[in-house]
DNA sequence: ACATGAATATTGGAT
DNA sequence: ATCCAATTTTCATGT
């Protein structure tokens, strides 16, 4: 798993082994280090001299890590070629995309570490609560979101988008349900909306428009009023399972 | 900037290590090892035994790296608690969130190496190409949208949503104009339909709309066509420069 | 390759 | 705190 690592390498020696693990297409390459950031492609950014962790998995994506946040401060996505060389006595890396063109081009000033690591990769993965997810189980139970309700179609195109589900009411008046997995918002209503005049155009028959989720934003209830739309409560997760919280177990922070 | 690491500890070892840096909220610790990851909060997942790559950064956000793609394949922004223990004999952290109320937990089951890093918070960053700054810049030239366009306002809010720039066209007509950074979508087309009409509505005048991107997809100008709107093709970032892209400098791959 | 839409989206800004 | 909109969104999926 932990594969090889150097300690305040000089420039020929960070070159030498970020060249030897990248060619090796089962490395994750890490670098610790003070750089200089500069991307070119879709839009455009240069970081000042900063202290950033860089890793390049064995996909070829690129992420550039600071101090705090999820998101990097730099990246790419699975890219096409990583070259690494010295310029101006400085270890350089250049990381390459086509489609979209873009580059990413690091200078290490001052290099604190590198390593590669050799992630071998995980046996399985199970994500719940998907808006597909919830799709399924209100298809097979109508009724969650009113009785009496049959689905006609899941994800039923049109010219104006898909409808999340499509159905007719019992009073024989045909049903548009938007679903989202978090709380709604004015677009979710918009969406709706567009999707209704659409149905009523195209059929000439009555339709009805429900918006389905866990919750709504209280300016988006507003516009459904006026629109004359419905909101349904259904969350995207069957039970709060209160399972995994283990008080007392843990050292206190 | 690297501060301390251990190669293989045992669970107590690690939990030692951990709490110690983690305490000091100016650390971001790494650790690489075998583990199992949980997560439960807006959605729920499983990930069972893999190679990970658990990055905990000094604003206790928290990411688990795989061996590709830039995503994480479990995170936490911003967590309120970090808490490490041992559970059956092996090293456990939990990640709590308030607001949304989440949580991460990952079982350690092989520890390759943990390590603490002190970055340096980066002395500058600046982005070129937002959607912000083409407003800016289209507002001082409103000429490359059409001739004669004078601007009245930007960001100009409706009930249906902020027009992104408002003004009126040398014919005296209005003119509604939505802005993408990247190529534009139905869903472009559909908003700036939405702001058309209201405008429309409000005012009694006649409105034109002007969809202005670098580039546009077949069905959203298709869609485009049938709602009498305009295409304006406008690039994000001012010159391609390629100023960058210095072949024959670095070593080919 | 192109287009569409979800996402544990994250993040920043406005109210 | 809530809400909204941009994002180098990324990513999977369908055509």
């Amino acid at each position: 798993m932990f594969h090889d690592q150097v300690i305040e390498p000089d420039p020929d020696a960070l070159v030498a082994f970020l060249d030897e693990h990248l060619r090796d297409g089962r490395m994750v390459v890490q670098v610790v280090a003070e750089c200089e950031v500069v991307y070119h492609g879709r839009a455009a950014s240069v970081a000042d001299a900063g202290d950033y962790v860089v890793m390049v998995k064995s996909d070829g994506s690129l992420q550039v890590h600071g101090y705090k946040g999820v998101k990097p401060v730099n990246w790419q996505p699975q890219t096409d070629d990583v070259w690494v060389g010295i310029e101006d006595g400085q270890a350089v890396l250049l990381a390459e995309r086509r489609s979209p063109e873009e580059m990413v081009r690091i200078v290490f000033l001052e290099t604190a570490l590198a390593q590669a690591l050799h992630l071998r990769e995980g046996s399985g993965f199970v994500l719940m609560g998907s808006e597909a997810e919830m799709q399924r189980a209100l298809a097979s139970a109508p009724e969650l979101i009113e009785p009496g309700l049959a689905v006609l179609d899941r994800e039923l195109p049109t010219d104006v988008g898909g409808i999340d589900l499509f159905g007719r009411g019992a009073d024989g008046s045909l049903v548009v349900v938007e679903l989202k997995r978090a709380k709604a918002t004015q677009e979710a209503v918009h969406q709706l909306g567009r999707y209704v005049t659409r149905v009523r155009e195209l059929t000439g028959e009555p339709v009805r428009g429900v918006l389905a989720a866990p919750t709504i934003s209280k300016p988006a209830l507003a516009a459904l009023a006026r629109h004359q739309l419905v909101f349904c409560e259904v969350t995207a997760l069957p039970e709060p399972e209160a399972a995994f919280a283990q008080p007392g177990l843990f050292d206190g922070a």
